[in-house]
DNA sequence: GTCTATACGCAGATAGAC
DNA sequence: GTCTATCTGCGTATAGAC
């Protein structure tokens, strides 16, 4: 095993901090207490705090994706993998204790002022719903569905609202509710 | 037309910069200056930025009510009261230029660290279920549908995704999509 | 490359004059 | 009740020794 290096410790303890506690609440100086080490290494690595933001989104997206490839690696059925989908995000509500979408977060926290910000969410939350796009529309050749885009659309504002009421509620049975749902919409 | 009264004006220009630019981002200052106050004057009338955290989250919600009581004055039937609540949400979202949702916006922010602010936003999503569960039982028992329940949870979920993906998206597509939906699920 | 020391500003909050 | 002046602490970021 590879020993960590300075710089992606940092993005880690950083990464964490900014999701648990929001990015404003987090100080630079904690970040580099959690991290062990002093304040010019930090800035030797970043240029600033918003370059570490830059960081921790890149990888949260690179690891969302990672995540889910993983969990469907044994799957083949594309209904399965939408059901899967479901499965996924569930898992990281629990896993982190029901803290939310990192993109849903950060934008309410910093969108507005931070246009970069917002536009990575966009992009990210776009890839999603192609995701979920490729999925419906293989499903549907199989199954001889015609207009899956509008399923797919259907499908992706169910998981968003399930992770944000999972979020509010920190319980998970909004997943339950529209997995049953997303099965009735792929018969 | 009664005058506002200081403390009025400390609570509207407070929530205005709460909710546009952050809680945290918005300083004890920032209020003064706007609302043409001194810093004496906004301890005289709250006793911390949380205590006025609080007003802010009362007055939200009572507006939120409100608001929706007068568009929906002249409806009488459920199923287009129902209707008018998609509407009425992507009203607001157009108003505030897609600034989302308050209460997942201020959990999204501080609710790790803050259970009072959190328990208000899960009483508040709790609120707006229960409008919409009774909506579909009136529709319901007129329809002779039975389950009511399940597809107010449906409803339910449909509006936030709708909510969190005009608020990344800065459009209000995910209105129309949904619109038609419920209106299917609606016979 | 990593460290310590420090600059500089703004945060929330308080004291006391009027 | 509203004002001005001020306290204390923490925020991000930089300078310069090693």
């Amino acid at each position: 095993m590879k020993k960590e290096k300075v710089r992606e410790r940092i993005i880690r303890v950083a990464s964490e901090l900014f999701y648990k506690q929001g990015y404003n609440s987090t100080g630079i100086n904690q970040i580099i207490a959690e991290a062990n080490i002093a304040i010019g290494s930090l800035y030797n690595h970043f240029s600033s705090k918003n370059d570490l933001l830059q960081a921790y989104l890149i990888k949260e997206e690179l690891g969302w994706f990672e995540g889910y490839e993983n969990s469907i690696s044994t799957i083949s059925d594309p209904k399965e993998k939408l059901l899967a989908l479901i499965d996924y995000r569930k898992k990281l509500q629990q896993a982190s204790k029901f803290a939310g979408c990192h993109f849903i977060k950060i934008v309410s926290e910093i969108g507005e002022g931070n246009p970069s910000v917002s536009a990575f969410a966009t992009q990210h939350k776009e890839k999603q719903k192609d995701l979920i796009r490729t999925l419906a529309h293989e499903y549907g050749t199989e199954a001889k569905l015609t207009d899956t885009d509008s399923i797919a659309d259907h499908i992706f504002l169910l998981i968003e609202g399930a992770v944000v009421t999972s979020t509010i509620n920190k319980q998970t049975d909004s997943f339950d509710q529209i997995k049953k749902i997303v099965q009735g919409l792929l018969p």
